[in-house]
RNA sequence: GCGCCGGUGGCUCAGCUUGGACAGAGCAGCGGCUUCCUAAGCCGCCUGUCGUGGGUUCAAAUCCCACCCGGCGCGCCA
C-alpha cells in the first residue's frame, strides 16, 4: 500500500485552519451582537510580527459597533479560544487576536503535502481553463538585448506559474515578419552584394555574398545591416518603394512564404537559442503574414469598417473613434489602415487577438509599457467587434543603462548573449576555484547554469512596474539575494541528503520521502530556526496562488531567497548528521522538504536546480 | 501641455491591491566564525524626514488632493 494513497493532503497547509479560525471568531463576534461574514474575516487574517504567533485577527473594525475596545474584544476572544490540535495558544495583543500554530501539527501538515506532492507541491489541484500567454514577440531584426529579455523572463515565469496553478497554458511568440522593420531586412538581404548601398556595406561590415562567419550567431549576422538599411529606407524614397513593393508582392502570394521568411526565420532561431540559455521556450509561433495570407486581417478590417465608430479619413485611411471607450480625447482616433489601403500593425494585431480570444478562456499579453496605449486601443477595437472577454495585459518598465536608454542603434545596449557569456565566464572561474573534483564538462555545465541563473534571477527579482537601471556588476552577483545563492542552498541540501544515505540513514530518508512523516518525533521545544524554516516551507502553495492571481512574479524570487536564507541559518546552527539522535529524523525531513521546495520554486522562476555546484 | 507608471537607509530593491502592532532584505562598510554535513555560507555592528505639502482615519509607506523629480507614451511606425 502506497502511503501516498492514504488520505494524501494537498494544497495550502494553512487553508483549513484559517477557515476554522475565521468561522470561530465570526460566530463569537456574532454572539456579541455583530454581523460578520466569515469570508470577510478570513481575508483580514494577517501575519503578526515575528515572535507573536502565526495568525493575527485584527478586531479594530468590530470595536465601534460592539461598543468595546479592540483590546477588550481580543481578550474576550482569546479567553477559552478552542485550540484543537493545530493551535498552542491564543493571546490578545494591542487589538489583535494572535494565534500560534502547534509545531507538530504544522510539521505534519507541511511534510505530508511536500512529500506526497513532490514536484507538484505548491501547485494548484483544480483544473482551470485554457490560457494563452504571449510574450517576447520581438521583431526579427537582430539580437535580443536585456531590456527585451525582461519581457521574455516575466512572460515565461508567469506562464510557468499559471500552469502550476492549474491552467492549461500555451505560450505564443508572435512573429512580425511583415511590418516595415522585418521587411527592410528581407529587402536588403534579397539583393546581391553588388546592389547593397555603400553605406550599408560599410556600416554593417557584412558581405552578403559570403556565408555566415564561423561562430557568429545568425541573429547577429543577419541583423547587422538592419540599422543602416533602415536609415537608407528612411532617406531614399526609391528604397522605401522597393520595400513596400516587396511586402505587397508577398501579400499577393507572389513570393512563397518559405522564401520570404528565410531571413526572419534565421534571426528568430538565433534569438530562440539565446532564450533557451535562460530556460525560455515557446509552444507556438504565429507568423503575422499568415494572418494576412489566410484573410484573417481582411476579415477583421471589414468587420471594423462596418462598426458604428468607424471613420473614413480624407485620404481614404480607415480610422476608429475610440472616445466612447474611455481613451483620452486626443488619443481617441485609432488608425487602422493607411491611405493606400494597406493595413497598420493594429489591424493585424486585432486579427491575431480575435483568433486567440476564440480559442482560449484567458488571453494574456506581456508587453512593454511603451505599448500601453496600443493595448487600450486594441481592447477597444475588440470590444467593438463584439468580443465578450478581453485580453489581459502585463506591462513592464524598461531596462535602462546608467548612461541612458538602451538603444541598439546608438550602440548602447547590453545584449542577452553578451551578459550570458560574461556570466558564464565568471561562474567558470568560481566553479574551478571551488570544485577541483569536477570534470571539465561538469565545470562547463555548472558555469552555464549558474551564469544564466544569476542573470535570470536578477531581472526577475524586481517588480515588473519598476524601471531597472542595469549594472553589470549587479546582474552578475553570485552572492546574497541572487540566483546562485539559491542554487547553492539547494545543492547543499541535496548534498546533505546524499551524505545521509551514505552514512546509513538511507532507510530513514526513504521513509520520509515516501511521506511516512506522521509520527515523526518533533523536538520539544524545537529550535526556533527549525520552526522558521518550516514556516517558510509551508507558505509556497499560498504564494503560487497569489502570484497566479496578481502576476507579481518577483515575489517568487524573493521567496526563494527567504527559504534559502532560513535553510542556511538552520543548517549552520544545528548539527544534522551525527547530532542528537532524537532530532535526526525531523531535521532530515526539514532538509528534504527544503530541497523539494527550493527545487519547485527554482523551476517556477526558471533557474536550474543543481545537485552539485 | 495631457495620460500612465515609478520615487522607501550610501547603492539596488520588498512591503502599497484588502490602512493596523517597532518599515524589512541584499550590496557596500566595519568586526567575528572553517580539525565538523559545500564559507557562492553563517553571526554581529552601522545607516531611514518611506519625494514634498496638505487631507481622511482611533491608526497612513499604504487611501484622497496638489506639487516636485525620473521613466514611458501622445492618429496613417511597431
Amino acid at each position: 500500500m502506497d502511503p501516498r494513497q492514504d488520505r494524501a493532503p494537498t494544497g495550502d497547509p494553512w487553508a483549513e485552519l484559517r477557515t476554522r479560525v475565521a468561522s470561530e471568531v465570526a460566530s463569537r463576534l456574532g454572539a456579541l451582537g455583530a454581523t460578520v461574514r466569515p469570508a470577510d474575516l478570513e481575508r483580514e487574517i494577517a501575519a503578526p510580527p515575528e515572535g507573536m504567533g502565526d495568525l493575527a485577527v485584527p478586531l479594530f473594525r468590530y470595536a465601534k459597533p460592539l461598543r468595546r475596545s479592540p483590546q477588550d474584544l481580543a481578550s474576550l476572544l482569546a479567553d477559552g479560544f478552542p485550540l484543537g490540535r493545530e493551535l498552542t495558544s491564543a493571546a490578545s495583543a494591542g487589538g489583535f487576536l494572535n494565534l500560534t500554530a502547534s509545531v507538530p501539527w504544522l510539521a505534519e501538515a507541511t511534510f505530508a503535502r511536500v512529500f506526497s506532492a513532490g514536484d507538484k507541491y505548491g501547485h494548484g489541484t483544480a483544473a482551470r481553463g485554457k490560457v494563452c500567454v504571449e510574450h517576447t514577440s520581438a521583431n526579427p531584426t537582430g539580437q535580443l538585448h536585456v531590456g527585451r529579455s525582461r519581457n521574455s523572463l516575466i512572460g515565461d515565469t508567469y506562464a510557468r506559474v499559471l500552469s502550476a496553478a492549474g491552467y492549461s497554458v500555451e505560450v505564443q511568440f508572435y512573429v512580425d515578419d511583415i511590418g516595415r522593420q522585418a521587411a527592410t531586412l528581407v529587402w536588403i538581404w534579397s539583393k546581391p552584394g553588388a546592389q547593397w548601398p555603400a553605406s550599408v556595406r560599410e556600416k554593417s561590415g557584412v558581405d552578403p555574398d559570403r556565408p555566415r562567419p564561423e561562430g557568429m550567431k545568425p541573429d547577429e549576422w543577419r541583423g547587422k545591416p538592419y540599422p543602416s538599411a533602415s536609415e537608407v529606407v528612411k532617406q531614399d524614397p526609391e528604397a522605401a518603394r522597393e520595400v513596400s513593393e516587396l511586402t505587397a508582392r508577398f501579400e499577393r502570394g507572389e513570393i512563397p512564404p518559405a522564401e520570404y521568411r528565410k531571413v526572419p526565420k534565421e534571426i528568430l532561431d538565433g534569438v530562440l537559442a539565446s532564450l533557451a540559455r535562460v530556460g525560455v521556450h515557446f509552444d507556438e509561433f504565429v507568423w503575422e503574414s499568415d494572418l494576412i495570407l489566410d484573410g484573417s486581417v481582411r476579415a477583421a478590417v471589414d468587420r471594423l469598417s462596418r462598426t458604428p465608430h468607424a471613420v473614413r479619413e480624407e485620404g481614404g485611411a480607415l480610422a476608429f473613434d475610440a472616445s466612447s471607450y474611455g481613451l483620452p480625447k486626443d488619443l481617441a482616433r485609432v488608425m487602422i489602415t493607411r491611405s493606400d489601403g494597406s493595413d497598420l500593425y493594429i489591424a493585424r494585431d486585432v486579427a491575431y487577438h480575435a483568433r486567440k480570444l476564440a480559442g482560449f478562456d484567458r488571453v494574456i499579453d506581456v508587453i512593454g509599457e511603451d505599448h500601453k496605449m496600443h493595448f487600450r486601443s486594441l481592447v477597444a477595437l475588440l470590444s467593438e467587434m463584439g468580443f465578450e472577454h478581453r485580453p489581459e495585459v502585463m506591462h513592464y518598465a524598461f531596462v535602462n543603462l546608467p548612461e541612458g536608454k538602451m538603444s541598439t542603434r546608438a550602440g548602447r545596449a547590453v545584449l542577452l548573449d553578451d551578459i550570458l557569456d560574461e556570466a558564464r565566464e565568471r561562474a567558470r572561474k568560481e566553479v574551478s576555484l571551488r570544485r577541483e573534483d569536477f570534470a571539465p564538462e561538469e565545470v562547463e555545465r555548472v558555469a552555464e547554469s549558474v551564469g544564466a541563473g544569476a542573470v535570470r534571477f536578477h531581472i526577475l527579482a524586481i517588480q515588473p512596474d519598476k524601471p531597472i537601471v542595469f549594472r553589470w556588476e549587479e546582474a552578475l552577483s553570485f552572492t546574497g539575494k541572487s540566483g546562485p545563492f539559491v542554487q547553492y542552498s539547494f545543492a547543499r541540501a541535496a548534498s546533505l541528503l546524499r551524505k545521509a544515505a551514505e552514512s546509513g540513514q538511507g532507510d530513514l530518508l526513504a521513509g520520509i520521502l515516501r511521506g511516512e512523516t506522521r509520527y515523526l518525533p518533533i523536538p520539544d521545544p524545537p529550535d526556533p530556526r527549525e520552526v522558521e524554516l518550516l514556516k517558510s516551507l509551508s507558505h509556497l502553495p499560498a504564494l503560487v496562488t497569489a502570484v497566479a492571481e496578481s502576476g507579481s512574479v518577483h515575489l517568487l524570487a524573493l521567496y526563494a531567497h527567504e527559504v534559502s536564507e532560513r535553510l542556511n541559518t538552520f543548517y549552520q546552527s544545528v548539527r544534522i548528521l551525527g547530532g542528537e539522535t532524537g532530532s535526526l529524523a525531523f531535521r532530515l525531513a526539514l532538509v528534504a522538504a527544503a530541497r523539494q521546495v527550493l527545487k519547485n520554486v527554482l523551476t517556477l522562476i526558471g533557474v536550474e536546480p543543481l545537485d552539485r555546484m
